[in-house]
DNA sequence: AGGACCTATGCTACAAGGTGCATAGGTGGT
DNA sequence: ACCACCTATGCACCTTGTAGCATAGGTCCT
């Protein structure tokens, strides 16, 4: 799996605890990977055990304890060796593209009503994407730092796949319109 | 999940043993949904016995014994429940976000080999639903039977997220060539 | 004659992902 | 005073997905 090497990725950066690695999580939900605290608490755990990383207990007052997980030399290579693999298949399953699927099954109206709302969605998603490239990114990307590039193209995927998406909706309601 | 809705999908059109059910996603596959044998197996099992669908044990000559499973009236109320839920999220997780979230710690140079690789990825998957589409779905859309309207919708979906990948490869491939 | 592949189902084991619950003090608002 | 939320970690359980192996006759090619 990938988690496991989005942590590393994290942690090769810079130190980091569970929490922290959760919360940069939940803050680019959707734009290139989601996980809740429990995976990434189960996850560093793990690459701990392996010894790809290691931990520090850092004690803090008027908050509990932390770990702070840090990368070792082991966990670099692992994830470099990663790296250099040929790319995994990305996923993605769309559970409304099984109601079109079966929409005779069930009736063409309640296809209409489910699209509305992904719709939507996408939409909310899009506004969201092109909110933080608009606040974040607004300078010509050459004039950017090379992470912060590699940071946006990451952005500029999930804005062209949601604009895509979109696009695909407003044909597909055009075609169910003209149907019966 | 969906892939128990897809399979009571599935089953609520037609008959279908197992076998059948696999091989239509094999060669749906990245399409629309991908299933191996014995998910769809342990589904039917678990299904059966959730009373949504039952089977007929059919013997046959030359051939191993097989199971045609049909949907039952629980099984089409439990389908029309879950397809009126609003829709859940799209699933999408892609290994190459997290190298170009890493890429300052294994290099630039590897990244463009990666996203080379992932290219002709997309590219071939882009061109096998381009020839499906030319070969089944050649006739304009408003003249097709309802049913494959609805199917060339999620083909249309798949060209249509392949192609938009391939544009933001090549904004990405100049943004790595202008690098360093 | 032998090998590869097709039809057809299934078990076991493991890996990955997700839900719910628990703990526990601190902060900030009404 | 109370409630909601934040920081911080973790266990137990359940579902979903993948990999390997087993069975067993039939077809098709070389």
């Amino acid at each position: 799996m990938s988690l496991k090497h989005l942590i590393l990725a994290v942690v090769g950066t810079r130190p980091a605890t569970g929490y922290e690695i959760t919360k940069e999580f939940d803050e680019v939900a959707g734009f290139y990977w989601r996980a809740t605290h429990q995976q990434v608490y189960r996850e560093l755990a793990a690459l701990a055990e392996a010894g790809l990383v290691r931990f520090k207990e850092v004690e803090q007052q008027g908050k509990p304890d932390k770990k702070v997980y840090t990368i070792t030399a082991k966990g670099r290579r692992a994830f470099a060796d990663w790296f250099r693999e040929p790319p995994e298949a990305p996923r993605h399953a769309d559970p409304l593209m099984i109601k079109f699927f079966a929409a005779e099954l069930v009736g063409i109206e309640d296809l209409r009503a489910q699209l509305a709302l992904a719709r939507e969605r996408h939409a909310a998603l899009l506004a969201t994407f092109e909110a933080i490239e608009a606040k974040y990114y607004a300078e010509p990307v050459d004039e950017m730092p090379r992470w912060k590039k590699l940071i946006y193209l990451t952005l500029r995927l999930g804005i062209t796949r949601e604009r895509a998406w979109l696009r695909w909706a407003e044909e597909s309601e055009r075609v169910l319109r003209a149907c019966e």
